[in-house]
DNA sequence: ATACCACATCTCGCCTAGCTAGGTAAGTAA
DNA sequence: TTACTTACCTAGCTAGGCGAGATGTGGTAT
């Protein structure tokens, strides 16, 4: 996760609609929640994240709610829509049927 | 291959010079090969294929010959450099490292 | 009070890199 | 001539990650 920039553009939306399939997050827990989750891989930025998740929102596959903080400034916690649903579902098996098409290129193993 | 556009982003280079690890190659025949390899998965447009071909030679990943063609216009043929052998070696690590993390978050099968 | 840190969110501007849509050009075939 | 395949190139658009900075709350230490 130092320069896989690149590697992770086009996958930033699958990973946290992932996350937000199992309950509600806000940006702050998930980042937390993606790094514990990836033993450490995963550190998304706040400059990452926030856009990401106003992005999501915009197209209708989260939708946030501003919740009170018991420790600190208010949340903004997110839900998945159905809309979200059918979308990540799409997206799982794009990223399947991508890294399976890389596998076959750089570990040509059945050649 | 159709939406995959951000996903490859991170990928093309190591697709590329992969290929080129077992016999110099032109442009044309880089995106021919990688989709009889990626059994029509790949389809590298002009547009994405010289432009990082390109950039590999800059950075003295491969070196470029012109060489003439029995059937059409010349050929640029690129060879990998050891350069771009160990830059090779560091991308396949960390595409492995990367698809192990975002499966991990992806399918928490061992939650 | 002042300083500092953890929590929590937001945004501007930069940069990388894929793709669209155009162009150039050689050889072959109808 | 027209058209298709091979073969290369590029300007301009666009998406999206990230650095860096701002804003604010609340707790703890000085």
């Amino acid at each position: 996760m130092e320069n896989d920039r690149e590697l992770l553009k086009g996958s930033t939306d699958s990973l946290l609609l992932a996350l937000l399939t199992e309950q509600a997050m806000y940006g702050y827990q998930l980042v937390k929640e993606l790094e514990r989750r990836s033993q450490g891989y995963f550190q998304f930025r706040e400059g990452t994240l926030y856009p990401a998740l106003h992005r999501l929102e915009k197209d209708g596959l989260i939708a946030g709610k501003w919740q009170p903080s018991p420790v600190g400034k208010d949340r903004r916690y997110y839900a998945i829509t159905d809309t979200g649903r059918t979308f990540l579902h799409a997206r799982l098996a794009q990223w399947t049927g991508f890294s399976k098409a890389v596998s076959r290129v750089l570990v040509p193993s059945g050649a």
